[in-house]
DNA sequence: AAACCGGGGGC
DNA sequence: GCCCCAGGTTT
């Protein structure tokens, strides 16, 4: 036997003896059940997806059902496993699949990759499970596993290290019983090769591990390289609200066109040192009436913490704005219809509730 | 607080 | 074509 041989036998021993066989996706294992079950499983842990599964595959039984469904009821049935985004693209790829393919899944693993949602593991996931096809799927259990049993000596997350492993996966993956290797691979991650307390006694390819035999088998796969620690910035962000018109208008600021936020509109802002009532007279063509504290919060960049700590204060607009209209004053309900950085919006929100708030002043 | 995770999409 | 992010949950 060649090594490929002694190592897919193994683990297919293993799932003979060991692995999961009666879940529901395990029945009646057609690419359309498969490819439901994958792509919720891509999210979520197999004990939550079970009643998901049975719910939708009772009212979606096949790919006509959930082609022809309004995207509200594929919705609802997804809803409380959270990344709808999947929910839609797997919708969509129903109606490709019924207005293209005629409702069958395309042969080739190319075909079936051009669907919405559907990348190059899955792809296989659905082919080999449902119809045997030997292709190799590399999904996070595999990646543990394969990293482990290789002692991958970088993360899988660089270009390289992935088309490494995917050479890996392909070498181990046997032509028979590929349907087979693809759900014993999963469950060997799923169950015994953890990320944190890995069952190495119970591994049917322990003896020749390579992580184990380094004595750290949870020091692979690498973890992602630590970015340094994000700095941490901190801004008044100032909600001006001028109540003497007919409906309130608020004071926005129209940010750069690159950078952070670009060509959004924002908040004013000031520095935390930044004394409020008179630099906000000063800079603003506003007279300030009273201050109202909102809560406090940190956004989150991939590149820094921005701490914000929000006041509402209630002004007279004392002149028009400037002509290049970098600021500008809008009702509450045309603001929530523009362009808004996430935090701005809450901000916005808590002013008109003003909930857990405190007023500091009235002037 | 950070890692996770396959695919989408931005650059 | 390469790199990074979205989106909730787990560790």
């Amino acid at each position: 036997m060649t090594p490929k041989e002694h190592f897919a036998s193994r683990v297919l021993a293993w799932f003979d003896q060991h692995g999961r066989k009666h879940l529901p996706w395990q029945q009646n294992k057609t690419p359309y059940r498969v490819w439901i079950s994958e792509i919720m499983l891509q999210q979520t842990q197999v004990m939550t997806v079970i009643p998901y599964y049975e719910r939708f595959m009772a009212r979606f039984p096949d790919v006509f059902a959930l082609a022809d469904a309004p995207q509200d009821d594929v919705l609802a049935h997804w809803s409380g496993l959270g990344y709808y985004a999947r929910a839609r693209n797997m919708h969509k790829a129903a109606q490709v699949l019924v207005n293209d393919w005629n409702g069958e899944f395309p042969a080739s693993q190319e075909g079936v990759c051009e669907l919405p949602g559907i990348g190059r593991s899955t792809a296989a996931a659905i082919l080999s499970i449902s119809r045997g096809e030997p292709l190799a799927i590399l999904d996070g259990n595999v990646k543990r596993v394969l990293g482990r049993f290789h002692a991958v000596p970088t993360w899988p997350g660089e270009r390289k290290t992935e088309a490494a492993m995917w050479q890996l996966a392909e070498s181990y993956t046997p032509t028979d019983r590929a349907g087979d290797y693809t759900q014993a691979m999963m469950d060997l991650g799923a169950t015994l090769c953890t990320r944190s307390k890995p069952s190495c006694e119970r591994c049917p390819v322990q003896d020749d591990c390579d992580a184990l035999a380094s004595g750290a088998p949870t020091d692979f796969p690498k973890s992602k390289p630590k970015k340094p620690a994000k700095p941490v910035r901190a801004t008044q962000m100032l909600v001006l609200l001028d109540t003497h018109q007919e409906t309130p208008q608020v004071l926005l600021e129209k940010r750069p066109a690159t950078g952070i936020w670009g060509g959004l509109w924002s908040l004013p802002e000031l520095s935390l040192e930044d004394d409020l009532v008179q630099l906000t007279e000063q800079r603003l063509p506003v007279q300030v009436q009273s201050v109202t504290s909102l809560s406090s919060f940190r956004h989150t960049f991939s590149h820094y913490h921005l701490d914000i700590v929000p006041y509402q204060l209630d002004v007279k607009a004392t002149q028009a704005v400037s002509e290049e209209q970098k600021y500008q004053w809008f009702s509450l309900e045309h603001a929530y219809e523009l362009g808004l950085p996430a935090p701005v919006r809450t901000i916005l929100e808590s002013a008109q509730g003003q909930s857990g708030t405190q007023t500091l002043l009235e002037l």
